[in-house]
DNA sequence: CACATCCATCGATGATTGTGGATGGATATG
DNA sequence: CATATCCATCCACAATCATCGATGGATGTG
């Protein structure tokens, strides 16, 4: 299939512009998709989406097939970016989706997921 | 702030069960997720979304600061995750958004980009 | 036919990452 | 108090990754 669109006349070694795309949303938006480019994590944020309620770090270790220092990091990194929220509760560190999440994140989540 | 919903009495040992999350859908969509969790590609992405038209290798590589071997090595990882088409013209290769994108990865760059 | 430009690939390197064992603190429970 | 459970942190290791120099093929120009 023919691509349209390409210049007609090109000179070598004369660049084009490229559109401008800010440097600050690409590394803020880059941060994001690294917390959310492991299946890991991925699987317990959609999780927190469907379970709508906050969920147990001991239910992630049985659940996943990982060690609880392994699940920890994972939470440790969503956590990092902004994406979740704990509280202790006893012995338990419950996690859930954090509330105030923008919009924008709402948004993308849900397209993800849902 | 409190977090609501959680359980009042839980025996220790006893874990819950999570939500089923499809390991199918978390290891496709970590590999997409994968592919945007760097600023270089997210540039790339979002340049080619703005442009909607073909934009040449060498423009990346005058326009971003890399070099010529490492932008390749982005345009083929966007290839890879089926992001991004090429089409040789000349001397140059141009690239460009899929066009067969699948309406939910549509949306999603939309979401993030738009 | 030389020569220059554009680009993909290879090889190397330093940085980041996912994973788990070991440890210690915090919190019940008997 | 002694013990057991839950969890975060530290440490180590293997794997992946981003980057670039070097190279060679492909293409166009003089």
């Amino acid at each position: 299939m023919a691509i349209k669109e390409l210049p007609v006349l090109r000179t070598r070694g004369a660049c084009c512009e490229l559109p401008r795309v800010s440097e600050r949303w690409a590394d803020q938006t880059s941060e994001l998709m690294k917390a959310l480019a492991d299946p890991t994590r991925l699987t317990m944020v959609a999780s927190l989406w469907k379970a709508d309620a906050p969920i147990c770090i001991c239910d992630f270790t049985a659940g996943l097939g990982l060690s609880q220092p392994t699940i920890s990091h994972h939470m440790a990194k969503l956590k990092e970016a902004g994406l979740v929220d704990s509280e202790k509760r006893g012995v338990w560190v419950y996690y859930r989706l954090r509330e105030k999440l923008t919009p924008a994140t709402r948004r993308l989540l849900a397209q993800l997921i849902g």
